[in-house]
This record gives structure tokens, C-alpha cells and sequence, in this order.
RNA sequence: GGCGCGUUGGUCAAUCGGCUAAGACGCCUCCCUUUCACGGAGGAAUGACGGGUUCGACUCCCGUACGUGCUACCA
């Protein structure tokens, strides 16, 4: 078995791609790479009524955004192809048959209304929270090809009653696994009812899909989140009696992302509740006709929401915590994931991205400035921006801090602060601004030491300290108490524009 | 209710029996900066509880509590 390491990332494309799911994609992704493997892109949509129009293509591109593209999808193809269940609809069959042959699934006609009756009657009568269980201590009293005799059924297929195929779970057995994450885990099968394989439109369930799907692509590893342990028996069962045990991947359970406050799993509700993404990138969903905003719209480096999304349950044991992809490739080892769910903290995320944008050049961050500029009606050339960038990258946490941090480099500001300046102003300093901005006018070597030198001079002149007016020059230029150095600013935007902006302001005031 | 899984500061977390329990985010103080940031120096803040095992338990075992997940012809 020295097969190489092959591992799938299996969404269900029934809306946007939620944070858990991108960390499960990398999880997968970066096991993959660290080991020289293949990652291969599955689509689970095998529930016809919860399909979504363009959400396979919107986890496509997400997963393209992150830089976490698959080597095999159904965009790509690969050597399994096809890669969506709904195309690979007729493999299922045969293997819920030979399953039913062997004694260990069987046919069931129960309608869904009558499970539901069944449901009901329970908790109805029965204590509250308990559930009615189609397992081996009640299979015998509904209708299936347990309880019926052949000649029952032989008449219920004639007429075409429709039916399901369900996996008859064996009676008091043990089954443990030792997931790659958790160690050893047991379950008592008893406990574990007998879930739906087949479908009576005759697709498969994610139980069956998965089992022979992770076989026919030959996956060596199978992440996938927590909510999944509880049916982890009835897959190794499926494993087992297939008669795959032998290929049967090695499991790993990720933790879950839990809600900042409160409790319970982080959900798209939380975003809209408390003010920060969820999604990947923007989802519009077609049914509601709403947008959900996306890590990428709020103004996120796909290479920090990505470090960040690692770190959350995952850590290398060293004290390095910003990574680029290949040096979380290179880093990262399943047995170091975490058990416990991690609360996600928006704080922290946007401190990733702090980081990576410092980190940027300011060549690379030029055309992701450049949107948030056209946004609001500015066209520049790209020395001028870049110098900007360099300047006010520092102070930037999201990309559109970019806009607000260095607009007045473009625009003349309003002025927001005017009250600051009014509140100590006099004739002496309008007078200062005044016959200052004459002088500049002659100045010509236009730099910022050669514009402080003539500012010194000034306010020697006038008998004003430095901290009495550098405030309020700031202002008449930024608009606020905020920005680079107040000549270098003065610098850039240029002696005509300087002049104008500190004219304007005096004539306010 | 049943079953599974989990539990180190507010949050993310290191530790794999020697702990005076790292580091980061956030918060507070100070320095730098006559703006805002960045940066630097400090500070407050942690092993759920109870039993074992052991010379020694955050680390191992057992209970309890709490949390969380599942309990669909959804994934």
C-alpha cells in the first residue's frame, strides 16, 4: 500500500461556502501538498431538492480565490471523471444490490408520511426528545423486505411501490477506528439506526455516495467536519461489507468553528448578527434574491483569510504565526489540529490581514488598491499610487482603509475637523497662513525638507510654536487628524494644490 | 432523552510527568511620533470540579459538571 496520498474536498453545492468549509478544503489541500499528493474537488449533489443554481461554480471560484485549486473537479476532470454524483447516479445502484444480496441492506416501502406518523406518535406520547429509531429493535414491525414475506414483496415491487434501500446495521457489535485526530473511537452498533442508502429516486445518500465514491477514486484520506462522527459507523460498516476494508481511507474529524459568543456552530446568521463575512466571497443566493458578504468583498488577502482560517484549530508548535501557503505546506501535519472547536474571533482575522498587507509589496498591492480608487471616481498612474501605497500601507488592516487612508492624495478633502482649528484660531495664525503661502508660491525646489524649512522660518516670524499650527495644517490638507508626515503629504499633492487646499481652509474659518 | 466528541487567560493557543504554565489577538500603562498608525517596553488575565496513579500531575486513569455535535429518503 504505498499509494499515493489522495484526498477530496466534498461540498454539497446547496449555497455559499462557509469559513469551516474553506479550512476543510485547506485541511485537505495542505495534507495533500505536504505529501506530494493529489486533491481532488467532489461534488456532493445528490439531493435534488436542494440544489442552487451556480453555487458549484461559486465554490470554484472561491476555492480559486483562497489559491487552493483542485488537480482533479468536474471543471478539470481527472481519470475518475465524472466527479459530480449526480452524473455517477447509476455506479450507486449495483453496490446497494450486492449489499441487499449479501444480507446486509434490505428493502424498505415505509412512505415518508408514515415514518413521519411514526416520529410523531413518539414524542407525542412518548418522553419529549426522544426519537423514533428505524434500527434493529423496530425494523421488524414496519414494512420492509425484513418483516414481509417474499410473496408481499414480490407484489409491492410488481406494482412499483416505491421504495428505499436501507443498510441493516448488525446487533450488538463493537466498532472502533482510530481517527488520525481524535485517536480511538467506539461505537456500540445497536445504537446506530439503519439509515436510508438508496433513495426511492434512486439516488444514493452521502452514507452510500461517500463509501463508494472514496473507493472508486481511491482516497487515501478522508477530512471532514465533526458533525460527521455519529455516522462514522455506518461507513466502516460499508467499508467492511463491501469487502473494501482494505483500501478504506484513514479518518480525520475536524474540530467545528464555533460562534464568537454565545454558543454553537458558527453559522451565516452570526455574520449578518454580528457584523463580520462568513462566506469566502460575496454569495448572492438566487432563492432569497440576498447578497451575503464575502471575506473578499470586505477587503481580505486570500492569503491572510487563509493563514488565519490554518491557525484556527491547527498550530505548527513554533512561535511563527504569519504563513504564506507554501510555508503552510511545508508546516502542516493533521495530528497537530486541535480536538475542541475554536470560537472564530474577527479581531484576530483582521490582525492576519494587518499583517499580510505590511507584508505586501507595494507593486502587488497596487492592482488591488486600484478598484476601491475607481470606486470613487479616481484615475491615477501607477508611480504616483505605488508611492501612496508605500506611505499609507502601515495603517491599512482591509483593503478599503486604502481609500480612506490616502483619499485626500487625490481628492480635495472636506474639511472634518474644521472645529479643531476654530477653537484656537487668531488673527496671528491666519496671518501666518497667509504670508506662508505666499513664500511657497516662489518656492522652488518643491520636497518636503525644503517646504519644513520655509514653514520653521515662518513661524519664527510669526512667534508660533511648531505644535500650534502643524495640526492645523494637517487638517486644511487630510481633513482630519490622520496620515503620513504633513510635507510629505504637501509634497505629493503638489505646490498649486497645497496652496489652494490652505487658502480654502483660512477663507472657512 | 440516547449516543459520540470535547474542556489551558475574554479569544486563538504551547506544553507530549518536573511549571515560577510560552506566544499571539484584544484590553490597560508608558516610550517613539507635536496627527493617525507602525514599532518598542511593561501590565492585568488561564489548567471546569472531585477522586485516584505517581517522589511529582495541566499532562495518565475514573467519575461528575459543563459545552458541542448527531439522532431526515440533508449533506
Amino acid at each position: 500500500m504505498s499509494n499515493k496520498v489522495r484526498v477530496r474536498f466534498a461540498p454539497s453545492p446547496t449555497g455559499g461556502l462557509h469559513l469551516g468549509g474553506v479550512r476543510t478544503v485547506l485541511y485537505n489541500y495542505l495534507f495533500a501538498r505536504h505529501h506530494g499528493g493529489e486533491f481532488v474537488l467532489r461534488v456532493e449533489d445528490t439531493d435534488q431538492t436542494r440544489f442552487v443554481e451556480g453555487a458549484e461554480d461559486y465554490i470554484v471560484k472561491c476555492l480559486e480565490w483562497c489559491g487552493l485549486n483542485p488537480d482533479e473537479s468536474p471543471q478539470k476532470g481527472g481519470p475518475f471523471v465524472p466527479y459530480r454524483q449526480s452524473e455517477r447516479k447509476h455506479l450507486y445502484y449495483q453496490y446497494a444490490q450486492q449489499l441487499v444480496d449479501a444480507g446486509h441492506a434490505y428493502y424498505a416501502f415505509d412512505t415518508p408520511e408514515e415514518l413521519e406518523r411514526k416520529r410523531n406518535d413518539l414524542a407525542k406520547d412518548g418522553n419529549p426528545g426522544t426519537n423514533f429509531q428505524y434500527d434493529s429493535s423496530t425494523r421488524g414491525s414496519m414494512r420492509n423486505s425484513l418483516s414481509l414475506n417474499n410473496q408481499e414483496i414480490l407484489e409491492l415491487l410488481d406494482k412499483n411501490t416505491p421504495y428505499v434501500i436501507r443498510i441493516k446495521m448488525e446487533h450488538g457489535k463493537t466498532i472502533t477506528f482510530t481517527d488520525m485526530i481524535r485517536g480511538e473511537i467506539t461505537f456500540d452498533t445497536s445504537l446506530v439506526d439503519d439509515k436510508v442508502l438508496l433513495k426511492a429516486d434512486g439516488m444514493p445518500t452521502y452514507h452510500l455516495a461517500v463509501v463508494v465514491d472514496d473507493y472508486l477514486m481511491k482516497i487515501t484520506h478522508a477530512f471532514r467536519g465533526e458533525e460527521w462522527l455519529p455516522s462514522a459507523p455506518v461507513h466502516l460498516m460499508l467499508w467492511d461489507k463491501l469487502g473494501w476494508k482494505d483500501s478504506m481511507p484513514q479518518w480525520a474529524h475536524l474540530p467545528l468553528i464555533l460562534k464568537p459568543d454565545g454558543h454553537g456552530k458558527l453559522s451565516k446568521r452570526d455574520g449578518d448578527r454580528l457584523g463580520f463575512p462568513v462566506f469566502a466571497m460575496d454569495w448572492y443566493d438566487p432563492k432569497t434574491g440576498d447578497t451575503t458578504k464575502g471575506f473578499k468583498e470586505i477587503g481580505f488577502l486570500p492569503e491572510a483569510f487563509v493563514n488565519m482560517l490554518a491557525m484556527l484549530g491547527w498550530n505548527p508548535g513554533m512561535e511563527q504565526e504569519i504563513f504564506s501557503l507554501e510555508e503552510l505546506v511545508q508546516h502542516f501535519s493533521i495530528e497537530r489540529v486541535h480536538k475542541g472547536g475554536a470560537k472564530f474571533d474577527y479581531e484576530k482575522a483582521k490582525w492576519y490581514n494587518q499583517q499580510h498587507i505590511h507584508q505586501s509589496s507595494d507593486e502587488k498591492l497596487l492592482p488591488l488598491v486600484k478598484p476601491y480608487l475607481t470606486e470613487h471616481g479616481v484615475n491615477t498612474d501607477d508611480a504616483y499610487l505605488l508611492k501612496v501605497i508605500a506611505l499609507i500601507k502601515e495603517r491599512c488592516t482591509l483593503l478599503p482603509d486604502f481609500w480612506d487612508q490616502g483619499h485626500f492624495f487625490f481628492k480635495t478633502p472636506e474639511i472634518k475637523e474644521l472645529d479643531t482649528i476654530k477653537g484656537k484660531w487668531d488673527d496671528n495664525k491666519k496671518n501666518f497662513f497667509n504670508t506662508w503661502t505666499e513664500g511657497l508660491k516662489s518656492l522652488t525646489d518643491w520636497n518636503h525638507t525644503a517646504i519644513e524649512h520655509t514653514f520653521n522660518d515662518h513661524l519664527q516670524q510669526h512667534n508660533l510654536k511648531k505644535g500650534d499650527i502643524l495640526l492645523p495644517l494637517r487638517i486644511m490638507l487630510v481633513g482630519g487628524k490622520y496620515g503620513p508626515g504633513v510635507f510629505v503629504i504637501a509634497e505629493m499633492i503638489g505646490k498649486e494644490e497645497t496652496v489652494k487646499r490652505i487658502g480654502q481652509a483660512v477663507g472657512l474659518l
